[in-house]
DNA sequence: GCGACAG
DNA sequence: ATCTTGTCGC
């Protein structure tokens, strides 16, 4: 059990760098990550979406999904401390809106690269929790979010995590590529130079692939943007249904459900920063 | 060795 | 993540 503690730590900036951590809480952070990591290994036996052992896929084409949830946070202020948190639901296929709600929220843990998780995931959680309360019709049977899945240093971004906490499938849909040992065998500047140079013919994704052959996930450009976005499994569910889910959620580069739930959150600050302080959370229906 | 690191 | 106008192109 016991690791050289600096070369397994994921996170090695110097002492005196603005991302240095203590030690001992990116231990205790990567214990409680690898729990919760054992739990997507094991519930994903069965999966909600894809191939299954016997190779059965139970939703070619998504027969039955109706509601297809997008979560983001946006921040506020000098530091990046407060920020709203925004969960917005939408139907499938129509890709219509039919519930939005965000909540203010504060952090005490610093961002850490590979540990994004532990800021994000609870807040987002407690508002699937009290959306299953209010409109338990309303609750999505997928949900795409802004971050990485199984693409991380440790198999389970932030995408896996609010997966496994809120026991719903989830898509990893990250605007930026993190690279890591032991991941992806392409550097940012493969994955452009591939996609910068396909044809309208030729695909404009490419798989991310590791030494180990393992597939991480998928760099794709959507819409006619030449910038990939990098889509991973988050929770029960596979790469290819989740490469497929994002394809059909696409108008512009960044999927609807997570740009709906960004413009939400960046129009509250905009229009509501002036009276911040007063609501401290809202919802809103539009259907049922 | 140095830099880079989802949001 | 955030601070930000106009601008070039389809």
């Amino acid at each position: 059990m016991a690791e050289p503690a600096s070369s397994a730590l994921p996170s090695s900036f110097a002492a005196d760098s603005p991302l240095a951590v203590d030690p001992d809480q990116l231990a205790r952070l990567r214990t409680a990550q690898l729990a919760l990591r054992q739990k997507l290994v094991t519930e994903n036996r069965d999966l909600t979406f894809g191939t299954r052992e016997d190779g059965s896929d139970p939703v070619a084409s998504f027969p039955g999904l109706q509601l297809v949830g997008g979560v983001d946070i946006s921040f506020l202020g000098e530091g990046f401390d407060t920020a709203v948190a925004g969960l917005v639901i939408l139907t499938y296929p129509e890709l219509k809106v039919v519930h939005t709600s965000f909540r203010k929220c504060r952090f005490d843990l610093p961002y850490i690269p590979g540990f994004l998780a532990f800021r994000e995931a609870p807040v987002l959680d407690q508002m699937i929790a009290e959306l299953r309360h209010t409109h338990p019709t309303l609750v999505p049977q997928v949900i795409l979010v802004d971050g990485n899945g199984v693409l991380h240093p440790r198999g389970f971004g932030v995408a896996c995590h609010l997966g496994v906490l809120a026991d719903i499938p989830t898509v990893g849909v990250a605007k930026n590529y993190l690279h890591f040992n032991g991941g992806p065998a392409l550097s940012i500047q493969d994955i452009r130079a591939h996609v910068d140079a396909a044809s309208p013919h030729t695909t404009r994704e490419l798989s991310l692939v590791g030494d180990t052959g393992r597939v991480w996930g998928m760099a794709m450009c959507l819409a006619d943007t030449t910038r990939p976005i990098f889509i991973s499994a988050g929770h029960r569910l596979d790469l290819a249904t989740a490469v497929r889910l994002v394809r059909h959620c696409c108008r512009y580069r960044i999927p609807e459900p997570i740009r709906a739930a960004d413009q939400l959150t960046r129009r509250y600050i905009r229009e509501r920063s002036a009276e911040w302080g007063e609501p401290d959370n809202h919802q809103e229906t539009d259907r049922c």
